[in-house]
This record gives C-alpha cells, sequence and structure tokens, in this order.
DNA sequence: ACCTGAACACCGTTCAAGT
DNA sequence: ACCTGAACACCGTTCAAGT
C-alpha cells in the first residue's frame, strides 16, 4: 500500500469548519483534480481513483457526482470547449475589424490553444462514448466554440469578403483546417522541415493564409 | 476464472502440422487479432490480453513480439497508414489527369477511410506515446501516406493549377482539412443540419471545393 | 526459442455499511 | 446525504519455470 499522508480538509476553498465532509463541492474539486492531473502526469494518469485521491477523497466517492468514468471525463471535456471559446473569442475581439484578420486570429488562437493543453485537447475530442451521443451539456460547449467562427463567417459574408453560402458550412470548412493542424501538430505528424526554429505560427498562420486565398491558382 | 475452451492450433494458416507451437507467425497474429477487436468490439476492448486470447496463446505471450502495449497498437497504426496510403493512391489513380480532381478525390477518399474505420483511426493518430517520438517505421508509414497528397500538389504545380510554395507546406494544409474533417464527423461535432440524409460526401466535397478555390471573395 | 502459470500493483465499479 | 472499506473482475507487466 502507497504511505499517503492522511488528508485535512484545509487546503483552501472552504470557510465553514462545521461541515462535516471534505468539500462543499466534491464535483467541482474532481474537476480541478482531472485538469491537474492532465496538466503534470498525462492522460494515462487521469483516473477516477486518482482524481479521488488528489481531491482527499476515497476511491468510490466520485460516484456521487458521477455516473461513471466517462461522465467525469465529459465535465472535464465542457471546461475545455468554454476556455477554448473563450480564447478564440477574446483574440478575435484583439483582431480589429477586418473579418479575414479575425479568421486567421481565431484559427491561430484554436491551435494555440491545442498546443498549450494536449491532454484536454485530446479529452475533449478523444473517444469518450466511442459510439454513443455527446451529453447536451458537451455538445452545447463544443457549439460555443464552433460558433465564434460561424460569426466570423456571418460577418464577412455581410461584408462582401467571405464567400456566400451557409455560414456554418463555410465556418466548417474553417474549423476543419484548424482543428486538423492542431492534432497533425500534437500527434507530431508534421514534418520538422515546415517547423524551422520549431515554432509553428508561422506555418499555421501560412496555411490559414492559403485557405483564405484558395489553392487553386488564380489565372 | 473464465471458461474459455482450450484452444488448438487448428484455426486456419499453418499446414506444417509438425510445428510445436501454436503460431509461425504470433506477431502478425496479434496483429490480425487486434484489428479484430477494433471492428468488433472497439477501442476500449484492444487489450493485450484480449488479443493473446483472440490469438490463442497465454496472456503474456505478445510480450516476446512486442515491448509493451504502446509497441502493439503502434504495430496497428503502421497497418492502418498503409491501408489508408493504398486507398487514397487507388482513388487517386482512377481520378483521372486533373490535379484539382485528384486532390478532391483523394481527399474524399482519407475522409471515407476514416469513416469506415474509425476505431483503427483513433489508434493510428491516437495518443500512443504522448510525449515521446513515434517509432520510426511508423513515421515512415504516416509519411507514405502524406506523400501522395504531395505529390498530387507537386504534379499540380508543374501544371501551374496549383499555388507556388514548398509542396510539403501546401500539402499539408490540404491534409489538415481532410484530417480536421474526418476527426469532426467521427467525433459527432459536425451539425447534424449540415449532413441531410446522414451522407457526408457532398458536405465533404464542398469543404475541399472551397479549400481549392479560397474562403475569399474575388473581386 | 518460445510458451506457460503465478504473482504484483493497479483499474472501474458495486455493495453493505457507517455518520 | 454523503462518505467509507471490502470485494470483484479486470488490466499491464514481470518472473521463474517448463518444453
Amino acid at each position: 500500500m502507497t504511505s499517503d499522508q492522511p488528508n485535512t480538509p484545509s487546503d483552501g476553498a472552504s470557510d465553514e469548519a462545521s461541515r462535516p465532509y471534505h468539500h462543499g463541492d466534491l464535483r467541482a474539486a474532481l474537476i480541478r483534480a482531472g485538469l491537474a492531473i492532465l496538466a503534470e502526469e498525462g492522460a494515462q494518469a487521469l483516473t477516477v481513483r486518482a482524481a479521488a485521491r488528489r481531491a482527499g477523497v476515497s476511491h468510490n466517492a466520485p460516484y456521487r457526482h458521477f455516473a461513471d468514468k466517462e461522465a467525469l471525463l465529459a465535465a472535464i471535456a465542457e471546461e475545455g470547449f468554454d476556455a477554448l471559446a473563450e480564447a478564440v473569442e477574446r483574440t478575435r475581439a484583439a483582431a480589429g475589424a477586418a473579418p479575414q484578420a479575425q479568421l486567421e486570429e481565431a484559427g491561430w488562437a484554436y491551435v494555440r490553444f491545442a498546443l498549450s493543453h494536449p491532454n484536454h485537447l485530446r479529452v475533449m475530442f478523444g473517444s469518450l462514448i466511442p459510439g454513443a451521443e455527446r451529453p447536451p451539456s458537451l455538445a452545447a460547449a463544443g457549439e460555443r466554440a464552433f460558433g465564434v467562427l460561424e460569426e466570423i463567417v456571418q460577418s464577412g459574408q455581410t461584408a462582401g469578403v467571405i464567400i456566400a453560402g451557409e455560414p456554418r458550412q463555410v465556418a466548417l470548412t474553417a474549423w476543419a483546417l484548424v482543428h486538423g493542424l492542431a492534432l497533425l501538430l500534437l500527434d507530431r505528424q508534421v514534418s520538422a522541415a515546415l517547423l524551422p526554429s520549431g515554432n509553428p505560427e508561422p506555418l499555421v498562420r501560412l496555411c490559414l493564409r492559403q485557405q483564405t486565398a484558395g489553392l487553386a491558382r488564380r489565372g
């Protein structure tokens, strides 16, 4: 058996000493613990039991708040979509009014988020519940992140600088490119020859501009 | 303990009855077993022990041929890259001489492969060895699949119908789009509103043509 | 050489119990 | 209500042993 020190409830968030149990909000504590494990130890270390240990509860306490491991992963993924949507939106707001510039900045923000939180991104887009539908709150969080791109496309169409078409569909083309770039970079599938200095930003921006301008040579 | 029937070596591939053990090539048998498990039971069922059971050997016999589970997954991934490269190449060969048509057909073949072999694709691009480098033979197999797109780009540049630039880099833009589309479709991240009839082919082809022509409106 | 059974330290999940 | 320890059926991996 491992020799962890016995855990006391004195690790921060709670002021009320009259509480009979460790946490006022074990659910939130487990999500935080899962995020810390992802960042510090990697995806393979993210187990229900490890999250419980880090939160200072017994290994089956999580089942009071999550039906199973997938539900915990879904909650962690949902946090990730919220953070991603916020990062992309913030970048867009700082990018000025030109929709094409907004699209490039938002795309780079997406890839940057992925490279900064690789393990979190894999949980967000990983194989949770391979065949089944995603939980509605998770699907909604994904929609919010995607929605930023959709808004940019729509405003660009209004301004006459982005091609016509269903905004959702045009935004999907933009989304797929940045999503694919992010995952290929995470998976080390991109040849080092394309990454001089190891900094992916110039390459990503070049791909984004090619998408905007098109791969076909104009004659 | 489970009550499996004792396994006999009489399940096919071997003619020579004088062999003292079950397999002439346990390594290949384990890869086949892994592929069957992926196709029939899903990624979470793909364990070293399950592959061994299916191949009819004890649960640690695989360690004679694979250093660890990652090595087995890498071998299965390598098979996948070979199959993907072949599918894309075959489609390209059938697409005629026009590079832009080749690019669209190759892109659709990529997505079609992903949708036909979802679990296999996740192993190919999954989080095997999160931080570490991929085994060289696996990296080479990935290069072969990517190489088909690179050749198309190069011939398109020669024909003057694809923009100038480092062929690897232009091909990366094309690859990222189809890779992103494939994974978003697998993850059910694409709104059903964009998939009338449930058939993804029209949507994928539309995205591919948008990439070729560009998202910017030509003025 | 190649395969085996026993063993270890883990998992996810369930259950009967404690406060 | 919320948490606990014991238990079950699994894993990945190692080891001493068999042929």
